[in-house]
DNA sequence: GGCCGATGTTAACGGCCGTTAACAACTCTA
DNA sequence: TAGAGTTGTTAACGGCCGTTAACATCGGCC
C-alpha cells in the first residue's frame, strides 16, 4: 500500500490536499481533465506526480472529491438563501450568493460545468443530484414569485441563468469585481423576469 | 508521405472530410480534445485511425479547420444581420441568427467555446480575430441602440449573453426546438435591456 | 535512542496515443 | 491493359500517462 489513509474519505482538514485539490481546479478549468497530468498537479505545488499518491488514490479522485465539495456548498448555501419567505429578496439573495462564487471562483466554476462526465461512477450520481437539487431551488423560488408557469419553462429558464452567470470565467474584461457582479446581477434579474 | 495533399487547406468539398468533421465535433464536445482519440475519430466515421490522415494532416488540424469555419460562419453571417440600419432590428436579427445555430450545431457551439486554446498558433490568432469580430458585430448594433454606454460594460454584457445563448447544448430540457429558442430570445433581449 | 508512521523521492511497469511505414484494392485514363 | 492516383488497411515506432514499487528522510513517542 503506498499510503495508509490516503483514499480515505475526509480526514482531517489536511492543508496539502486543499492546496493540490486548489491546483488541480485551475489546471483542469484550463486544460480540461485530460489534458493535464498528474505530473502537472504535482509540479503546480511543487512535487514530483507520485507524491500525489499520498494523498488521493487518483486522478479521478481528485476531480471526484472536488465536484462533490463544490455542489455541496452550492447546494448548502442555495438551501439557505432560498428560505426567505419572500420568494424576491430569496431570489436576489440566490443572485448575489452564485455572482459572488462565480466571481472568485471561476476555475471550480468551469470545472463544475464541464468535467462531470469525467468523475467515476459512485460519485458521479451523487454530483448529479446535488446539482439537480441546486436547481430546484432556484425553480422553487421562480415558482413562488411567478405562479403558473410550466416547470419546463421555468426549469430551462433556470438553466439559461446558469450560462449567464457562468460565462464570467470566459469573459476577462476590463470591468473590476464589483462593476461586474452589478452587472451580471442586472442581466440575470431581467433574463428571468423576461420570461412571463 | 502518406498523402498526396492531407494537408491541402480546403481543396474540393470533399464528402469524407464533411463527415469527419462532423463527428469530430460530436466527440469533442462530448469529451473534450484530449478525451477523443484518433481512433475514436475514425471508428466513428467507420474507418480505422490511420485512415484520417488521408484526408488531415492530423489531429490538431481537424480541430482547427472545424474552428476556423465556425468562427467564419459565424463572423459572416454576423456581419449580414448587424447591417440593418434600424439597430433593433438588427439585434433581434443576430439574436435570431445565432439561437438558431446554437440550437442546430450545439457541439459546434461546445467546441468553439472551450477547445481554442488546443488550436497550433499561427491558425489560433486568426480564430481569436473572428471571434473578436463577431463580438465588435455585436457591441456595435448595442452602442447604436443604446449610446452612452461604455464600451467595457457592453462587451462584457455581451458576453455574458452569449454564455446565456450557448447554454442550450447543456441544458436538455423537455421543451422542445421553437419553444426554446424563443425562451432563450426572450431572456437575453431582456437581459440586454437590463444592462441601463 | 530505536522505532514507526507520514510524506517525499526515483525507477520501472503496462497501456494507450499520435503518427508513420508498408502494402492492398479500386478507379480512372492513356 | 499498364500505370498512376486515391483511399483504405495492418504493423510498428516513440512517447507520455497513470500507477506501483522500492527506498529515503524526518518528526514524534515508548
Amino acid at each position: 500500500m503506498t499510503s495508509p489513509r490516503a483514499a480515505a474519505l475526509d480526514g482531517p482538514p489536511n492543508p496539502r490536499r486543499a492546496e493540490i485539490l486548489g491546483a488541480a481546479a485551475e489546471l483542469f478549468a484550463r486544460r480540461g481533465y485530460h489534458g493535464a497530468s498528474i505530473g502537472d498537479l504535482g509540479r503546480a505545488v511543487g512535487l514530483t506526480g507520485p507524491a500525489l499518491y499520498r494523498h488521493f488514490s487518483g486522478k479521478e479522485a481528485v476531480l471526484a472529491e472536488m465536484l462533490l465539495d463544490i455542489s455541496e456548498r452550492l447546494l448548502a448555501e442555495g438551501v439557505r438563501r432560498a428560505a426567505d419567505p419572500d420568494p424576491a429578496r430569496a431570489l436576489d439573495a440566490l443572485l448575489r450568493w452564485h455572482i459572488a462564487f462565480a466571481l472568485d471562483n471561476p476555475a471550480l466554476i468551469t470545472v463544475h460545468e464541464r468535467e462531470l462526465d469525467n468523475v467515476p461512477e459512485p460519485q458521479r450520481h451523487r454530483v448529479r443530484r446535488l446539482q439537480r437539487a441546486y436547481v430546484e431551488e432556484w425553480v422553487a423560488v421562480l415558482r413562488r414569485l411567478t405562479p403558473g408557469l410550466p416547470d419546463d419553462r421555468t426549469r430551462a429558464a433556470v438553466h439559461a441563468c446558469f450560462g449567464l452567470l457562468n460565462s464570467t470565467p470566459r469573459s476577462a474584461t476590463g470591468l473590476d469585481r464589483d462593476a461586474m457582479g452589478d452587472l451580471l446581477h442586472a442581466m440575470a434579474r431581467a433574463a428571468l423576469e423576461g420570461v412571463r
